[in-house]
DNA sequence: AAATCCCCCAACCGCAGACAT
DNA sequence: CATGTCTGCGGTTGGGGGATT
């Protein structure tokens, strides 16, 4: 029996009502309600996780146990992390998806507070416009694993019994995936996509690194891996590309990458796929064809990005949405709580004010800026986004926080994405002059953009934010009002010297100083960095990763990793400046390729 | 201003493995 | 061993809403 009616909702327009099939109780389809989270999400306190279907039973909640784990699973469970990837879980997602194929609850196990109903929707989402846009799934240096088995093709059509086969040999798979990357062939990845067809307009599947000697894959990095997900961890030893090694095995461009660009700029500076630190050090002439975070902020700058970030009635700098989180480390994201503040005028942002002002004496600046507040109170609201990070947001809301009903008590009957403005907790207290720092100093980056952003990002918090930890954004971000105005001028091609432009690199630098203080966070980001290593197995050729040789984080070697970062990008430097500011000019000291040098993509 | 297009993502569905009976 | 139930996974759908026409 299906019963329409009631509210809105999805399948078919409205909200459905079906019966559990049996007792004729009637279960309910469709968009929750925050009454509904917080039925679910009591339950679930109060009895744990797992048998679902009791959760009807036991609560009368008219959900399926099906739709109750869902719910939970992917919304109202804690640790989780909300808005968009950054640009490590880009990588990452890149890297596994590479390596697993279609596997996305093993690739969620591998971003943790990440669901993997958000990896399938972001890489069908980079699918699609990667496909639209005629490019590659992967990076040519990123080896699509499941490509190199014998029937490629087959993957769509016989994707259960492949995953019959994996699910076999679940604890093996990774070490076989390994195994299997030896090979150096480039396929073009539509034939492994389920979802792509087969008109893909990718390009034809030249192999682009046919020399297996003069190509690198990520895939026997051990602390690549690492550095990967931190490319400023310091994981410089046993990295297995180091700078030498790079040096002498120069991947060579792809052969006819959709990246070429038009201009014959094959190279240009802009790694727009952050790279590991070695590599990043790697300031030769080799071919280190890096590969793009997902093209929309660079390459539809105004449309998805203002579409996406940008309300029509707020200011461009919309510097928020992304709620760092400790690097992967549930743990450590209790540590780096933060939150966000955007004092504009946009109904977005005031509600944004709202909600992390809502207890506060609303006297902030009238720059845009946005704080954080590391107190632990506001840990659900670090992992579960403010509503406001999502494009989807509708105001009024509060935090994600209320959105999240094991941390609130509403009981509104409202779409649980749109829940009242039930302050559960006090946020973002300005109380001391150091958070007003933080503020201030986060403020001064707000003109950053994306993955190189979350580089600097990363590389300030390793400096000095510890607990402090700045929020992640990832949407190109203008010059506020009275502030930056000299670099105002933020759009693809110069958001590069544009970011570096407001990377004070002075205060990150003495922030170096305190590193000792962080050291233990560190530990904590490498411990979980080893955690990754181990299930992916990726260090099982030398197990130094595995027994935790890369992880060793020392002063030194960190304080040299933010330096060598910060001497490539040395904030009085003209050099990215001129690199992003004259398309033409191309920094043939840095052969990245960047998907913003792309004239038929831009 | 309205219509249309397009993208994002929440939530659904079916299938299959794991487990219990 | 067969059957039923629960759970998890991957594919797909379609509404919401911003962007474009």
């Amino acid at each position: 029996m299906i019963l329409y009616g009631g509210g809105a909702g999805k399948d078919g327009g409205s909200t459905n009502h079906i019966s559990d099939g049996g007792g004729g109780v009637v279960l309910k389809k469709g968009p929750w309600t925050a009454a509904e989270d917080e039925i679910l999400a009591a339950y679930v306190r109060e009895n744990g996780e797992g048998n679902w279907n009791a959760v009807q039973k036991n609560t009368g909640l008219a959900r399926c146990g099906k739709s109750c784990r869902l719910r939970w699973a992917n919304h109202l469970r804690p640790n989780l992390k909300k808005g968009s990837f950054t640009g490590d879980e880009e990588r990452l997602i890149i890297q596994l998806h590479a390596q697993l194929g279609n596997k996305w609850a093993r690739m969620a196990a591998q971003l943790p507070g990440r669901t993997d109903n958000e990896i399938k929707n972001y890489w069908n989402t980079r699918l699609k416009r990667l496909q639209r846009q005629g490019l590659p799934l992967y990076p040519p240096d990123i080896i699509p694993n499941h490509q190199l088995h014998p029937h490629p093709h087959h993957h769509q059509h016989h994707h259960h019994q492949h995953n019959h086969h994996q699910h076999q040999q679940h604890h093996q798979h990774q070490h076989q995936h390994q195994h299997h990357q030896h090979q150096q062939m480039y396929f073009q990845p539509q034939s492994s996509q389920p979802n792509t067809p087969s008109s893909s307009p990718l390009p034809s599947p030249t192999p682009v690194n046919a020399n297996p000697s003069s190509s690198f894959t990520f895939h026997t990095t051990n602390a690549s891996t690492a550095n990967l997900l931190h490319p400023l961890s310091p994981h410089t030893p046993n990295t297995p590309q180091t700078p030498s090694q790079l040096s002498s095995t120069p991947p060579p461009p792809p052969l006819s990458s959709p990246l070429s660009s038009p201009r014959n700029n094959q190279y240009p500076t802009l790694p727009l796929f952050a790279l590991p630190r070695s590599q990043i050090n790697n300031n030769n002439n080799n071919a280190n064809f890096t590969f793009p975070r997902p093209p929309p902020l660079l390459q539809q700058p105004s449309t998805l990005l203002a579409k996406r970030y940008n309300n029509a009635n707020a200011p461009p700098f919309n510097c928020i949405n992304r709620v760092s989180t400790a690097p992967f480390s549930p743990v450590s994201r209790d540590s780096y709580t933060s939150f966000l503040t955007l004092p504009f005028s946009s109904p977005t942002a005031q509600t944004a004010q709202t909600a992390t002002y809502h207890n506060s004496n609303n006297n902030y600046s009238s720059s845009p800026s946005f704080s954080l507040n590391p107190s632990p109170s506001s840990y659900p609201t670090a992992t579960s986004s403010p509503s406001f990070l999502h494009s989807h947001y509708t105001p009024p809301s509060s935090t994600s926080f209320q959105t999240n009903p094991v941390y609130s008590n509403m009981k509104q009957e409202l779409p649980s994405n749109q829940v009242s403005q039930v302050n559960s907790f006090n946020v973002n207290n300005f109380t001391n002059d150091n958070e007003k720092q933080n503020s201030v100093s986060i403020h001064r980056r707000s003109i950053s953009c994306s993955l190189l952003e979350d580089v600097l990002e990363e590389a300030e918090a390793l400096a000095g934010g510890g607990g402090d930890r700045p929020p992640k954004r990832r949407q190109l971000t203008a010059s506020p009002p009275n502030h930056h105005n000299s670099n105002n001028n933020n759009n693809n091609d110069n958001f590069f010297s544009v970011s570096f432009g407001q990377y004070d690199s002075s205060e990150n630098l003495c922030s170096l100083q305190d590193l000792k203080s962080k050291e233990e966070e560190y530990l904590q980001m490498n411990t979980m960095q080893e955690d990754i290593a181990k299930l992916l197995d990726w260090g099982s050729d030398s197990g130094e990763i595995s027994n935790g040789q890369s992880s060793v984080v020392t002063d030194d070697n960190l304080v040299l990793d933010v330096h060598q970062f910060a001497s490539l990008f040395p904030a009085n430097s003209t050099a990215p400046a001129t690199a992003t500011n004259d398309e033409h000019n191309n920094n043939n000291n840095n052969n990245n390729c960047s998907w913003d040098d792309l004239h038929g993509i831009s």
